[in-house]
Parts: structure tokens; C-alpha cells; sequence
DNA sequence: AGTCACCTATCAAGTGATAGGTAGATATAT
DNA sequence: ATATATCTACCTATCACTTGATAGGTGACT
């Protein structure tokens, strides 16, 4: 019951997946965990300043759990398949989605510190699928499995988007589906 | 210099194509197209109003482009190409995205007429790619065409959100061509 | 006379942000 | 050990600004 910092991070998380950046707001984000909105100021003296914690905490968050992926397993189908199963979790708890996904189409309003953020975010993920891509494909030149890991980025993104817009869960599993079939993801 | 609704609707147009449907609102409007923005209410009573007929057009006039592709060409290849150049256009002019891409973003907080008519966008899309991949594939069922369909709707949209978050066009080009080298669209 | 397409003026609600106060914990000086 | 000072994590109150929306007026055209 003090130091309210780490709720307000965790509200806004959750927020900034459902409603973007824009949609966030330090009286709602107050409310949420039981301060005053001057309080939330106290912690993050502007919005960009909780913007900028916001996706740096998200983003080293995520690639720890990337990480997790890499040790637990060395099948380049099994580390996909579980990079996939992310995006669709943020779908099944609340229809949300990815916060850098969301921050990507609000890119040109961010303040440039979110901004790099963000961009930072998305050049994690592709790094990390380059590498899964990498040892699934040591034949292929470093550039073609860069290419495909942000393809593999771009379309996990842009399923999780329309997914979202159905409000349905299966309409990502389809998507996800027809990338296997037609050679994008691993079958 | 008379009846501002054309104006009004081309402007929030592309208003929304950079800021979404959130990002709009009544004096921006207003002073692009020279008028108080109490005459942008009396074109548009409510901004829920002015969003369903925003997105209404945009279908409509989507709709007729692609029906354009169609008879433009019968070969399954050139219109995909067609199909994908709209989309690299809207990053090209302002690195601006599909409206209904924002819109699937903001999904929730939409008024229930806009989210109706985002999803109608969505349908028609797929619905249009699905007669393409069935004339390509016609040994294939209609749902795997289907399913095929809205893989490359999603994969589509993802490719334009994250190439707008890099502000790049040339991300886009990399990205539809990994899809080509995966084989979700046709090289 | 009536309609159309605008206008002025204003509202209530919500926004990020700031100034300045306070109770309790912690550090420091005597 | 005790008094004093500072720091922490909140608070109240308020600011200027933006937002969607409304009431009611005006001049041109039919």
C-alpha cells in the first residue's frame, strides 16, 4: 500500500493495449490504482516520461520471455510456434493487443522518445526471429532470414490487428493457419 | 465555395488515415476546409456520424478500385500486385495507413455504427481477395481460398502498420517480398 | 415564407500539468 | 538519546486548453 509506481505501470500496460497511447490518461490511471492523478505526475512527471518507462519495462519484459523461448528448445518450428502463441494471448485476455503495435499506428503523434521506443521494440522481435530463422535455415544468406523474420513480425502483427477488429480469437488461429500453409510459418 | 461536405470528408480522410478515428475532431476539420466547426456539426450531426460516413465512402470507393482491378486484368498475379500497390500508396503519400487498419486499432472505443462499417471494409477486402485466389486456384476449396484470403488481408495490413512505424516505404517492399518468397502472395 | 448553409457564442466535460501542503519515515547533528 | 532537518509519497486545488455538442442568428436563394 505505498509506492504506487509499479500499479501504475502494470494499469497502464494494460490500457495502453486496449486504448493506445492517446487513449491513456492520468486520472483514469489514478482511479485505477487508487491515487490522486497528481500522484501519477509525482511518479512520471510527464505523459511521455510514463510513455517512454511504459515501453522500455514492456520491451525488456518481452525479450526476456523471447529468451525463455531460445533455452527452452532448440526446434526453430517449436521457438515459432510459441512466439505466435504471445500475440495471441494478449487477444484472449481482454481483446487486446500488442502495445507497440497499437504505438505503431499512432507512430506520428508519439513524443520522439516513445517513438524510439517503439521502433526499438519491433527491431527486437526481428532480431530474435532472425536468429530462430537463422538456425532453422543456416543455408540461406543472414540478409533472406532477416527479411523473412520481418515478415514473420509484420504478419504476426497485422493478424493480431484484424483479430482484434472480429473480436474473435479464431479469426487469428485462421490467419496464423493460412501463414503455415502457405509456407511463411512452419507447418 | 458552398457546401463544405465533400471537403469535409476528403480532409477527415485523410485525418484519420494518420490519426484514426480518436485523432479527429470538429475545428481541425473546420479550419482545413475554411468553416466554423459548428458547420461541420450541421453537416455531420455527431462525429459518430461523420466516422460511419467516412468509412461508408471508403468502402464504396474501395469497392469500386478493386472491382477496377478485376476488370482490368484476369491474371490472379497482376491483380494481387494491383491490390498490394494501394496499400504502399496511402505509406507513400504522408506515410499514412487504411483508415480501417487505425480504426481495427481503435475497435474498442468505437461508436457500434463506425465498428460495424470497419468490419464491413474487412469482409469486403477478403471477400474480393478470395475471388482472386479462386480464380488462381480453382482445384482449391472455396475455404482454403477463403482462409488464404484473409492470411493475405492480415499479412497486408501488418506490412503497412510496421512500415509505417519505421516511416520507410521501402520496409513495405521487403516485407511483401518475403511474403513472395514464403509464397503467401504470388512471385 | 421557407429552406439551406453557414455563422457567433457558449457549455460541460475532460485533458496534461503545476503550485504548494502534509504525515510519516529516515538521516544527521548535538 | 534526542532534537532537527530532509526526503518520500502522497494530497488538495487549480490552471489553461481542447473536446463534442447546442442554441439561436444571418444572409442568400427558391
Amino acid at each position: 500500500m505505498q509506492d504506487k509506481r509499479e500499479e501504475i505501470l502494470a494499469f497502464a500496460r494494460t490500457a495502453a493495449q486496449a486504448r493506445g497511447y492517446d487513449g491513456l490518461n492520468f486520472r483514469e490511471i489514478a482511479k485505477a490504482v487508487g491515487v490522486k492523478s497528481a500522484s501519477v505526475h509525482y511518479h512520471f512527471p510527464t505523459k511521455a516520461d510514463l510513455g517512454v518507462e511504459l515501453v522500455r519495462c514492456y520491451r525488456e519484459e518481452a525479450a526476456a520471455t523471447l529468451d525463455d523461448f531460445w533455452q527452452a528448445s532448440a526446434d526453430p518450428a517449436r521457438r515459432l510456434r510459441q512466439y505466435v502463441r504471445v500475440f495471441r494471448f494478449a487477444l484472449e485476455n481482454g481483446n487486446r493487443m500488442c502495445m507497440c503495435g497499437f504505438m505503431s499506428a499512432e507512430i506520428d503523434g508519439l513524443p520522439d522518445s516513445v517513438r524510439a521506443e517503439v521502433r526499438a521494440f519491433g527491431e527486437m522481435n526481428v532480431a530474435w526471429l532472425a536468429k530462430v530463422l537463422a538456425a532453422a535455415h543456416p543455408e540461406r544468406a543472414a540478409k533472406a532470414n532477416k527479411r523473412h523474420a520481418l515478415g514473420v513480425f509484420a504478419a504476426v502483427s497485422g493478424a493480431q490487428l484484424i483479430a482484434r477488429s472480429h473480436g474473435d480469437v479464431s479469426t487469428y488461429d485462421a490467419i496464423i493457419n493460412s501463414y503455415r500453409a502457405a509456407g511463411l510459418l512452419p507447418a
